[in-house]
RNA sequence: GGCUCCAUGGUCAAGCGGUCAAGACAUCGCCCUUUCACGGCGGUAACACGGGUUCGAUUCCCGUUGGAGUCACCA
């Protein structure tokens, strides 16, 4: 059997969509779970639309998922160029479409804006035009006397008006189109450079493409694809057209949700690795059920026959859940390093970042949730003094009042400001007594903290905190209360 | 609108003729507990509908309904 050779083939436009991101990851997968060769293409050739730096995204996105390309731009091996436009010097798919022109298959179009903006017809609220093969009739003369005068011009497949195409694809199974949906499409544009749908198929069979992945949105016009390997007698690789990932609303995610593409989600706080086993398992899941994968893992149990044929929703909930699993199994070390960035942002004071990072690090989703966790420690905000009354402590307002007035001295007293020590000793005054220990902690927290929920228990901010912040603000809530 | 695809809980998703219809997220309750989390235990919740085929359909076929995608000199 032939190496399996993939290809992940974007555009660059911008920041890479997450359908993209898993379009990459399972045409990943699939190459190397049969230890097979893993392509990367530039598609280049809308002039229009390419933006600056985006190429840089691609490498730099492909590279932080771990989704390292055997061949590409930067890595020859032997089939390039892989970039689409340094193809397209070459006349490359020129050559091509003239090969069809006489056999046929493709035509000569100069038909201008004007005149195919006439075919338009709106259906729905959108233009649709289907070309009227106006040009497929022009005499030989007139179509060398239009070149000759250099007049522009595209090149159209000539796709017969009767009778159906079917395709194979290896998730849905055949799929058969009326020939008279196909429009003639555009091979080559007045611009010279070849379309998508025909610089995919030269470059996927010139590259030895065995599998070819791409979004289910290609699914209508894939027999377009297979009209144009008929054309030229090349055999066609394997289909896998992946179910389409969508919003809350089960519409196609579009740049609009705010969470479309993989940086959006690492600004957001997600980590690679939460993101990468997570798109994974939107349209596809391992026989053994497991949920949380390394991209190791993946690529042993990834089996492309298991993908699934209906669109997934994007659960941002679900993400999250998955980004804290991550977090929370993460290296302490390795954890402290990625919170403290976001740590600094609200605590500026001189504590200990390190035992913060500890102690958040069981109780947030993403790096965002670390702020509304601890800013606090900078400052104590404003607050109720209803937040003193707790039913299950047995607090309020006034044995708060008393109880911090009971304690203060004894802290003022301790040396050992450490989180044991401090228990020890309010846990002795406790029992002294007679008073619960949520009794004790309850009014000291809340005069630490002014919140109603912290990232640890009393003692544990006054260790963090230090014995003279603390001090002062049990002496503030002791005013605050009288 | 034409064409194409899809259809198991709120979401992801097992199942591939006979199951009390897995599991995960979310949700609810209990336990743990110096708050909140974490963790542990348990609960609620699904085969869109109608015809067939079959001894027997969630599973196969047809239709209905619903949803989505697509119909560019964009990919």
């Amino acid at each position: 059997m032939a190496k399996v050779r993939t290809r992940f083939a974007p555009s660059p436009t911008g920041r890479m969509h997450v359908g993209n991101l898993r379009t990459a990851l399972y045409t990943y997968l699939i190459a190397k779970h049969e230890d097979g060769d893993f392509v990367l293409r530039i598609e280049d050739t809308d002039q229009e639309r390419l933006m600056e730096g985006a190429v840089d995204i691609i490498y730099r996105t492909l590279d932080k998922t771990g989704l390292h390309h055997d061949e590409g731009p930067d890595k020859d091996g032997g089939v390039g160029p892989y970039v689409q436009s340094e193809r397209v010097a070459s006349g490359l798919y020129m050559e091509y479409a003239k090969k069809l022109i006489e056999k046929g298959e493709a035509y000569y179009c100069f038909c201008d804006k004007e005149r195919l903006e006439s075919l338009a017809t709106e259906v729905a609220g959108k233009a649709i035009t289907v070309y009227d093969k106006h040009c497929l009739h022009l005499s030989k003369e007139e179509i060398e006397a239009n070149l000759a005068a250099g007049k522009p011009f595209v090149i159209r497949a000539n796709v017969p008006n009767e009778g159906e195409t079917t395709f194979h694809d290896e998730i849905y199974g055949d799929i058969t189109q009326p020939n008279a949906e196909l429009d003639d499409m555009i091979l080559i544009k007045s611009d010279g450079y070849p379309t998508y749908n025909f610089a995919n198929v030269i470059d996927d069979h010139l590259m030895n493409i065995t599998h070819v992945v791409r979004g289910n949105e290609y699914l209508s016009s894939a027999p377009k694809y297979t009209r144009l390997y008929k054309a030229f007698g090349w055999e066609e690789p394997k289909y896998i057209h992946c179910p389409l990932i969508t919003n809350e609303e089960h519409q196609k995610l579009s740049k609009r949700s705010g969470h479309s593409s993989y940086e959006d989600l690492i600004e957001q706080g997600f980590v690679n690795e939460a993101v990468v086993n997570f798109v994974t398992l939107l349209g596809w899941s391992p026989s053994d059920n497991q949920e949380i994968m390394s991209l190791q893992e993946l690529i042993e149990k990834f089996d492309y026959t298991k993908i699934s044929k209906s669109p997934a929703v994007f659960d941002m909930v679900k993400l999250r859940w998955m980004n804290g699993e991550y977090l929370k199994a993460m290296d302490a070390e390795d954890f402290y390093e990625r919170a403290l960035p976001y740590i600094k942002e609200v605590v500026t004071r001189d504590v200990d970042y390190k035992k913060i990072a500890g102690m958040v690090k069981t109780r947030i989703e993403t790096f965002l949730d670390i702020k509304d966790h601890i800013d606090f420690f900078q400052e104590v905000p404003e607050y109720d003094i209803a937040m003193y009354t707790h039913k299950k402590m047995k607090t309020n307002a006034e044995t708060s009042l008393a109880l911090l007035k009971e304690v203060q001295p004894i802290l003022a007293a301790q040396e050992d400001f450490t989180n044991d020590a401090l228990f020890s000793s309010l846990s002795a005054f406790g029992k002294e007594k007679g008073y619960k220990t949520g009794f004790i902690m309850w009014p000291i927290r809340t005069a630490l903290s002014g919140k109603p929920m912290t990232p640890g228990g009393a003692t544990e901010l006054m260790e963090v905190l230090g014995k003279e912040e603390s001090l002062k603000r049990i002496e503030d809530a002791i005013a605050k209360l009288s």
